[in-house]
DNA sequence: GTCTATAGCCTGATAGAC
DNA sequence: GTCTATCAGGCTATAGAC
């Protein structure tokens, strides 16, 4: 929610992670140069080193930074009560919600399970995703006990995103309707595949 | 299939596309340098430039060769008859079996999706992903009236790459069990789901 | 805390010998 | 077709003034 410009000099450090975290979203670690960044805040490359010791620790906390903002949504997505079929829907419809507004989440997600290293990825499973992935998965247990719950946990998630992941591509595939990518299409849609799913 | 060191002369260009393509999957295409390749290749990165113009043409000749490839295995594993739901079945196992051999197509495709311009991903949709797409969207037809066939179409391809895609981060989060990732696992798990969600 | 200036290395790409 | 040598420019990171 902060949008002071680095001039105000309130929390610069989080201003300038605000700055990178859509640049390393768009071209990944490799892609965005430290003069890109310090162009995008609007201070001197030299300056950034100030605040962080190297690109590497730039790039990790921004990562951190945009996972765990958009992790609080997660666990809010999966709050309330209801029978378990209801609990799947309305996390469903919220986590695709959350996936439609934020795109960056989402690509830095995709960037690191591309090119994260194993003690990054070990990091931001204990750090980020281990919560909401409990959460997810006994619900899961609730809804198909003769179904792996790990595997139906991963298959909600992943039935949201592979959706935004490839519409660039299916964009030029024949069939696609725009109501294709909309979120509440997209959510009922894998709602209504989950359920017919589980229902026994 | 062509596994000749460069000094043979034989396909050269083939040769430097079959060693930039783990190189590309693994680093995308920002984390490699044409050094890089031409230590992969054994020659001087001078002589890359006899074979290709500069390095975004060897990079998307590379990814045009590897998807070229694997989209005839893919059009094999539509082939064949049966009922809808049997060739469902076999078009996922033999699709995990086939992402699970070779990971750098997927990881391109993963890269593409997120780096891909419109006019790449335009071209790889024309003449790539354009058939399969559409024998896959065909089944789907047959599965499930009352689906959407374009979505149903993309759900199957992202039940099981979606698998393949998380493996590095399943790998530090509780329950998982090693058979979780084998390829007969992926495929069992994303069919039952499918079909029990297309049984009426 | 931010700047300018710069070190030292790596980058994509070219020239020209063989 | 491949090599060595090289260019011009971008890269991360540091030094030191303010």
């Amino acid at each position: 929610m902060d949008v002071n410009p680095a001039a105000t000099r309130v929390d610069t450090r989080g201003f300038i992670l605000q700055q990178a975290i859509p640049l390393f979203a768009e071209a990944g670690y490799s892609g965005v140069s430290m003069r890109d960044i310090s162009r995008a805040v609007g201070m001197s490359a030299a300056a950034l080193y100030h605040h962080f010791p190297d690109k590497q620790a730039l790039y990790l906390a921004a990562v951190n930074h945009a996972f765990v903002d958009k992790a609080e949504g997660i666990r809010q997505a999966l709050a309330g009560g209801g029978t378990a079929v209801a609990r799947l829907e309305r996390f469903v419809e919220r986590f695709t919600e959350l996936m439609a507004k934020d795109p960056d989440f989402r690509k830095l997600l995709h960037r690191e399970l591309l090119d994260g290293d194993v003690t990054r990825l070990k990091l931001l499973a204990d750090q980020v995703f281990l919560e909401p992935y409990k959460a997810v998965v006994a619900l899961a247990k609730e809804l198909a006990v003769d179904l792996d719950p790990y595997m139906l946990a991963n298959s909600v998630v992943g039935l949201v995103l592979f959706c935004f992941e490839t519409e660039p591509l299916r964009r030029h595939l024949p069939g696609r309707i725009p109501s294709h990518d909309r979120p509440a299409t997209i959510a009922r849609h894998a709602s209504t595949l989950l359920v017919r799913a589980v229902a026994r």
